[in-house]
Order: C-alpha cells, then structure tokens, then sequence
DNA sequence: AATGAATGAGGATTCATTCAT
DNA sequence: GATGAATGAATCCTCATTCAT
C-alpha cells in the first residue's frame, strides 16, 4: 500500500489539530510540537507539508472562514423572503459548526494573529466584507437606504457576541446568541417603520 | 536629582510602556526587555518592581480599567436624566482616555490573557460587570423590565465596536462608534414604546 | 554514519560529562552548557533528552550507583569466608571505578544537592542502606549481635574517607584508604574475641 | 545617640545569619539578599563590611573554626590522663555550640566551598591539622608510635559521622556520635594491648 | 513519505555588586 | 552609617526550523 495521497489528510489534520489546541490552551502559543503531536505525526512532518508556523495558523484561518462561508451559502439556499435571508444570516453565524468553544476560541486568536499578519489581516477583511455584503443584500430590500447602517450595526452585535461567548468560559448558547442579534434587527425595523 | 521615591514613577512608566509596547507590537509577545527599554530603564529593574511580566501585564491591566472608571464616574456625573445617563456611559466607553489606538489594542490582548491567566479573568469580570450595571440602572428607569436584555445588547455592541477598532487598522472614529451603538439604543426605545 | 538511535549515546555522553565537570569545577554551579559542551552537543540538545538540568544531574547520581553496585556484586561473587566478605565490600568501596577523583568529588556534591532534592536523598539513602546491609551480613557471621554497631562504624569510616579524600586535591590514595577502613575492621574484630 | 561602633555587630549578625541561611536552605545558593535580611539590613550594607559574598562566607566559616577551637581548648583544660584528653576531644566535636544542626549543615557546605575557594581549603586545612594534632598528643602517651594512624582513624570517623549527621535530616544525636568515635577508639586500644 | 536528531536564537528571571544620596 | 536604585552578566529553558537518513 503505497502512502501516495497522504497530502490532503495530512494537511488537514494539522489544520483541525490547530484549532483544536488553541481552543484547547487558550492561546496563539501554541508549539507546532503540540500541533503535530495531536494530528499523529511528527513537527518536521507539519513543517514539511506547510512550510512554517505561521502558513498552518493561516490555513487553520481559512477553514474556519470557508466552513463559514458554506454554512452561509446553505442557510441562504433554504431562506425565504427578505427578512428570512438576514435571519438566515444571523443564524447562521452561530451555527453548530462555527460556534463551537474551539472554533470561537481560535476565532478570536486569529483577530489577534492579523493584527502583525497581512494575510490574516487580509482574510479577516473578506470575512467581515463577505458578512457585511450577505446582510446588506436582503437588508436593502427591507429598509432600503439605512440598510449600510442597518448591515454594521448587525456585524458589530455579531462579533461582540462572538467575543462575550470567547471569555465566558462556558459552553456556547446558540439560541441567546441569536435572540439577542434578531433582537436588535427587530427593534431596528420597528424604528424603521415608525 | 533625589534617587528615592522611585518606585511609583517607575511602575507607572512601566504600565505605560507595556500599553504602548502591546498596541506597537500588536502582539502580547512583548518581551520585558522591550517595555523596559521603553520606559527607559533595564529589564532587570522591571522585574525588581513587578517580580514578573504577568504582574507586569495585569497592573497594565487595571491601569487601563482604572482610567475606565474614572471616566465613566465623570460622565455619569455630569449627565442628566435616565437616557442621558446611559448615553454618558456610551460615550465614556469610546472617550479619549480609552479609545485609543494602543489601549484597544491592549485591551484586545489582554481578552486573550484572560483565557489563561485567572487574575486578568478576574479583572475583565469587573470590568462587564461594571459596564452592565452601569447601563442597568438608567435603563431600568427607562424600559423597567426590558433593562436586563437592553443591557446585554449594547454591552455586546460596545465590545463589537471594540473588537472591529482594533482591526481596523486606523486611528479610531469615536463619533461613528457613539453613533453605532446610540442608533441601537434608539431603535430600543422606540421598540419599547410601540 | 546513521543517525537513529542517538539517545543511549547522547544521555550516557551527558552523564559522563556531568560527572567530569563537576570533578573539574568543583562546584554544583556547573551549567547545562558546559556539560553539553564536554559532551559534545548543544545545550539544546541536552535539555531535549533529559528535561531539565536537575534531570541530568540525578542520572549521574544514578550512574554512579549502578557502577558501585556492579563493583560491589563483582567483589562479594569472588569472596570467600564472611571476613572475606566484608573486606570485599570495603575494597570494592574504593575500587578503581568509584574511587576516582572527579567521581569523588561529584558524590560529595550529591550529597549536597540531596539536602534540597528529594529525589536525590532518595537514591542517597539507597547507597546507604545497600552498603550497610552488604556490611551487615556477613559481619553478622563474624561478631553476631554486635553486626550492627560494626556496620555503622564501617559505614561512617567509609564516608569519612571520601570526604577527606574529596579535599585533599591529590590524586586518590587507594591502598591508604583501604587500609584506614581495615584497620577499624581489624580493631573490631580483636576486640569482639577479647 | 551616634551609630558608632555597629561595624563589629554587624559583621557579627551577618556571620551568624550566613550559617543559619546555609542551614535553612541546604545550599550555599543563598543569596547575599537572603543573608542580609536575616540578619536586618540591606544587602548593600552587607557588602560594605564585607566586601564580597566569598569574604562573608570565609568570615562564616572562620566563626566556626573559632568556636570549635574554644571548645577543644575548654574540653582538653577540663581534661585529665591521655585517654581523658583523646575523649575530651571526641567530645568537644560533637559539643552542643558545633553540633548543632545548622552549623554542621553550613559545615558540610564549607567542605564543598573549599574546592573552589583557596583561602576555605586554607581554613579546612587549619581545622584538620588541629584537629589531628589535638588527638596525637595525647594519643602518643597512649599507643606510641601507633598515634599518627590512630589519629587519622579518629578524625576520619569524626568527619563521617559529621557528614552523616548533616544529611540525616533528623536533629543531630551527640550522644550516638560520640559513642561510635569512642567505640573505634576503645576497639583501637585493646587491639594495641593485644 | 516520514522522522529523530540537532541547533541558534531568544526570553524570563536572578543576583552580586555599585552608586548616589 | 545606611539604603534604595540600578544594572550587566549569566543561566535555564523553549521552540521554530533544518537536515540526514
């Protein structure tokens, strides 16, 4: 049995232990020893196949962000109406597989990597574009012109939810994370109306 | 030039040296003999006076929410009536004093400490809960039972404009992050009145 | 030249070393560099197969014991009579592989590391105790009751000798060793018949 | 009330907290810190009278060279016969001033200093000339020719005793001490009747 | 493909010692 | 006489990274 193809598994079990361990301590210190160790294999082995520290952390970024993004896509798919669509939105930024203690944890890790790395910084920016660009869409047909204020108004509430539930402590709640977003959208409809 | 009384003078530039230093860096991987040199003195001085560069992270730490509350207490004493009072604690979140760029950047950091060091925990528990009941009190002359969930929402709007501030790289907009969050707490009011 | 199994040669190099630049500096204040230096690698490395410096210094200890266990079996097999048995664990004591001058010398620092090491003042008492009871056996077959008594006394002298052998800065004086201790033996032996 | 006169109390409280220091922590890595706080004053003072943490340690160590000396000169005055003077001798070794935990603690790390420090080996060397020749003269009346070997049986079993005692951890047993080196010395004089 | 071996570069911390007051 | 202030030098230890096999 030839080991061909061991690329893909490998790098992404590098890229799930990564995660992992920094949910796990806490921190971006976090040796690639340690990294490696919990994928199965050997330091020189993860170096081999990403190159540096800083590559792994960058793809452990990207898997967050392209897992976010399919959940989006899918939420999206199955969305009725304007309101459903950034309902939609909402929910799914707290969905079982982005909001989990691990992935939040190493969330806020990688703000914390993209403020000395351009290419985390890069991606964080197409992260929170893509989430402005997702609510905007379906928030124009609901309040036409205020929708821009409306779209950060409802990023912001987004990431300090994300960022109260990374220092609780405790296990994530998915529902008080979304009431309290769709909170503040419904109150700005109101307002809207009135 | 007396060589006594040192000690406050040279804890204090110390203190400030790390808030630099961590906003400068964008990183909590400062080292001691940076801060040091900063606030113009050896290392080993440093440590003379703080024993180690966790005491040295965590008097940062209540420096930056000492000044918080100092500013928090002024505003509230000059404020007026049950709104202007939350308005006073929105508008002290982002004053001069703290929204600044390196005491974001450190604050953002020391969030990540939090996750590990139990002292920061401690601190950043004050420092939400200060916030919380700060916004509690004029809120419940204002909305009554509805305070507790108002609380939470612009609790978690503050920290959200915070979280996007220290990424985003420029010089904070203390106008456009009062606006963020007052424009929440209006859309509140009006909800509450329908 | 392979380069797999390193470790066996590299942490009996250390050991070795250890052992050679305490005799030579006199002192425990010999640091990790040093050692691996004499041993032929970095510090790095050094601390990669045993932890720690303290680490390195209880496999010394442990070293030493098993060679003057080894020593001391050999003696006792080739022995004849209890008498001859109790010269052999004496001579054995001060035998060609444990009566050198850097080995000397690093015992009676072990001796002193074992005041602050509980580790150490274990394997310390583990000599203490082997070498009374390899004493207390067959002095038993000599002087019966008074085994004992002798045995302590043995004990003691044994020590004494290293210690003023460890002083003196000259190269070890085997036969004048041997013969301090067997003298007391003799004395014993003549006064127990008396 | 002028501070004159402090310089010989002072030194004196230094020597006495370097032993204690020494004892208490089972090393000679006492810092001059340490010592200087034991016995009430600043380190910088410390070094004032004594130069140099080598000359406090030397000044410790002759402390107790001085006090061992006046107790031999006031066991052997007390003394009468040749045997009476050998035991005067075993006895004042193990007196209640050099006896004591912390000073054969401080002892047995003199012993580890003098293979370093040439002025400690100089001091160690005084000791173990007086100490022999202490035992000779009297044990010339007794044994004659036989006195030298005798002597360095005693004091050889003095040190091992010494150095046992100061690794037993228990609080030392002057009356089990002296009741070995009196029990080779009562075995080496039957053996020289015989 | 995979890894044990190996190291250079750093970083926190300690401490004897000096100096100005 | 006495001390707080101050530091240079040293030491243990960690870690990303490289390399030979």
């Amino acid at each position: 049995m030839p080991k061909v193809g061991m690329e893909p598994l490998r790098r992404d079990a590098l890229v799930r232990a990564t995660i992992t361990e920094i949910g796990r301590a806490g921190t971006l210190d976090v040796t690639v020893a340690q990294i490696a160790r919990r994928a199965g294999m050997s330091s020189a082995l993860a170096h081999h196949y990403f190159g540096s520290k800083e590559q792994i952390f960058l793809a452990a970024m990207r898997h967050i962000l392209t897992i976010y993004g399919a959940e989006i896509r899918g939420a999206l798919a199955a969305a009725d109406g304007h309101e459903g669509r950034v309902r939609a939105v909402i929910r799914a930024s707290f969905s079982e597989g982005s909001f989990r203690r691990e992935v939040v944890s190493a969330w806020l890790h990688f703000y914390v990597l993209a403020q000395t790395q351009p290419e985390a910084a890069r991606l964080l920016r197409i992260y929170q574009r893509r989430l402005r660009s997702n609510l905007l869409v379906p928030l124009r047909g609901l309040v036409g012109d205020r929708a821009g204020q409306l779209a950060d108004r409802l990023s912001a509430m987004i990431d300090g939810v994300y960022l109260r539930e990374a220092l609780s402590g405790q296990p994530p709640d998915r529902a008080k994370a979304v009431r309290l977003v769709e909170g503040v959208l419904a109150a700005s409809l109101i307002e809207d109306a009135a």
